[in-house]
RNA sequence: UCCCGAAUAGCUCAGUCGGUUAGAGCAUCUGACUGUUAAUCAGAGGGUCGCUGGUUCGAGCCCAGCUUCGGGAGCCA
């Protein structure tokens, strides 16, 4: 449909034939026998060139034909003299839709720093950096529905303004139409929200989990996937101010089996963009390459494809967080006392301490289980007390990836009505506020369980980029909301 | 939010002990050369040294505050 791709071009048409080629210039070169355009649609990694008898353009629209302008290319696809692509479009006419004044242009046929590209994230997909992402990117999300779809999951479009706020995950962004200048006041002096368009305080979700719960309790198996947002003011590689999250919640899956499922998407997804992505894998695995080349022989990471499949082919190492505890009391750093947060058994894992598990310890990720009822909230599913642990805890797992730290974090959910009462008392929360939420284990409450993925933290370790900013198009984050 | 570092040409960076006219590579423009591949060679243009204030005869350089960016930490996905 609509007028044919690059990519199409160079997979099917036909030495001979004629092509239109719509697209951006990458580069221009003129010799004495030809001109040599490269152009670029975003379709694929790789440019077609296209090849002009010098005389053939006239010399005002040559001029116009400069790095990120937009032409269409009319000509023969014929196979190529030079070396470096096999074949190539002989011109016959040529349009230019837009230019693109080299002295003002931003992207210049040159290396940029990640850095000068975030600041001009609107041109930044022009990059072949950039569109490798973006077409990763796709084809990841792609994955996840595909997989959820064929696995019989439904998924489940849950709110993006939210009225609860007892969930706990984080700082939340407030939904108002208030007039800011002059905000309604109670009889006590304060804001009076039922002033306001929903007639309470809203904000922007910072997890559908909850009314993931819902669905399946009534689906059986769901998944989300859409934006979340936390107003923490983090300002690391690894946190975005608006992410995409996956969520599935399943009814009638235990502890083992969320983390099967867990593992299964992961690497199913992964595979996927190993088989639908190739070209633009390659491209990232010789740019880390490069950026590597300065690094010592023992500090440069394995190859972006190896380390893919490393993780496809070898399965997760699972352990409790009883015996992460004790892998830790007994490792080098600790006796050493190189940790900078002390190890004991009650504390939340540092990344250090994740660190040390996932690439010292174990060198593959892990899905640690089990956790200390303290650090964990209040829905998950409370152990039996158990003589191996020192204290109370929650069917808990979290899936940590080298790089990346903490990728997945799910548990079972605690079923029983009471039990779940009772913790939300200890925890502070009123379970008069989410009295929806407990009536799935008022009616019909079943065994269920989920987790949730942070799909820019998934991108990070497909792409091999380090920093999450450089895997969406454009990032949230504090003091940064341009574009 | 905390710790550390940075801010000099369109980009990436150098700039000695505080001293006269601020440097390079790439990019851009001009010319030469060439079935070229981020072409090559020669030349030219291009600067409010992040902002505000201070120290000093004199500040890109020293000091203070602010802003933004980067790395790490916390919070987490």
């Amino acid at each position: 449909m609509g007028p044919i791709q690059i990519k199409q071009i160079l997979a099917e048409a036909k030495v001979g034939s004629e092509v239109v080629v719509k697209g951006w210039v990458r580069t221009k070169r003129e010799s004495k026998n030809a001109i040599f355009i490269a152009i670029n649609d975003g379709s694929t990694i790789n440019n077609i060139q296209a090849v002009a008898e010098p005389g053939q353009i006239n010399e005002e629209t040559l001029k116009l034909i400069t790095t990120g302008s937009c032409v269409k290319v009319t000509g023969n696809l014929v196979e190529s003299v030079g070396s470096g692509q096999s074949v190539e479009v002989k011109l016959t006419d040529v349009f230019v839709y837009g230019t693109a004044d080299p002295e003002v242009y931003p992207l210049q046929p040159k290396k940029h720093s990640l850095e000068f590209l975030r600041e001009i994230a609107h041109l930044r997909p022009r990059t072949n950096t950039f569109s490798a992402i973006l077409r990763i990117r796709h084809a990841l999300a792609f994955a996840v529905h595909k997989y959820y779809n064929d696995n019989g999951f439904y998924y489940l479009h849950t709110p993006i303004i939210t009225a609860s706020d007892a969930e706990g995950a984080g700082e939340m962004f407030r939904v108002t139409t208030l007039d800011l200048e002059k905000l309604p006041r109670n009889e006590e002096g304060k804001i009076d929200f039922k002033e306001d368009f929903f007639g309470r305080e809203t904000n922007l979700t910072v997890s559908g989990q909850l009314e993931g719960e819902l669905g399946a309790m009534a689906l059986s198996k769901i998944y989300t996937f859409g934006p979340t947002f936390r107003a923490e003011n983090s300002n690391t590689t690894r946190h975005l101010a608006e992410f995409w999250m996956i969520e599935p919640e399943m009814a009638f899956f235990e502890l083992e089996d969320n983390m099967n499922l867990a593992e299964d998407f992961v690497k199913y997804v992964i595979r996927y963009a190993v088989e639908n992505c190739q070209e633009d894998l390659i491209f990232l695995q010789k740019r880390l390459e490069e950026e590597e080349k300065s690094k010592p022989q023992n500090e440069r990471s394995m190859p972006l494809l190896e380390k893919l499949r490393f993780v496809m082919d070898n399965s997760f190492e699972r352990i409790t967080y009883t015996e992460a505890i004790d892998i830790l009391l007994k490792s080098k750093p600790h006796k050493e006392k190189k940790f900078q947060y002390p190890v004991e058994w009650g504390i939340d894992l540092q990344s250090e301490h994740e660190r040390f598990l996932v690439e010292k310890h174990f060198k593959k990720p892990i899905i640690l289980t089990n956790y200390p009822r303290a650090i964990k909230s209040f829905y998950m599913k409370q152990n039996e007390p158990n003589e191996l642990e020192p204290g109370p805890t929650v069917r808990a797992m979290d899936v940590l990836f080298p790089g990346i730290g903490e990728i997945i974090g799910g548990s079972q959910r605690e079923e029983n009505y009471d039990k779940l009462v009772t913790r939300m008392h200890e925890v502070g929360i009123e379970p008069e506020s989410m009295w929806w939420f407990l009536e799935t284990r008022k009616f019909g409450t079943a065994p269920h369980s989920g987790f949730g993925l942070g799909f820019e933290r998934l991108i990070l370790f497909v792409t091999g980029m380090t920093n999450i900013r450089d895997v969406i198009p454009f990032p949230r984050t504090p003091k940064s909301a341009e574009f």
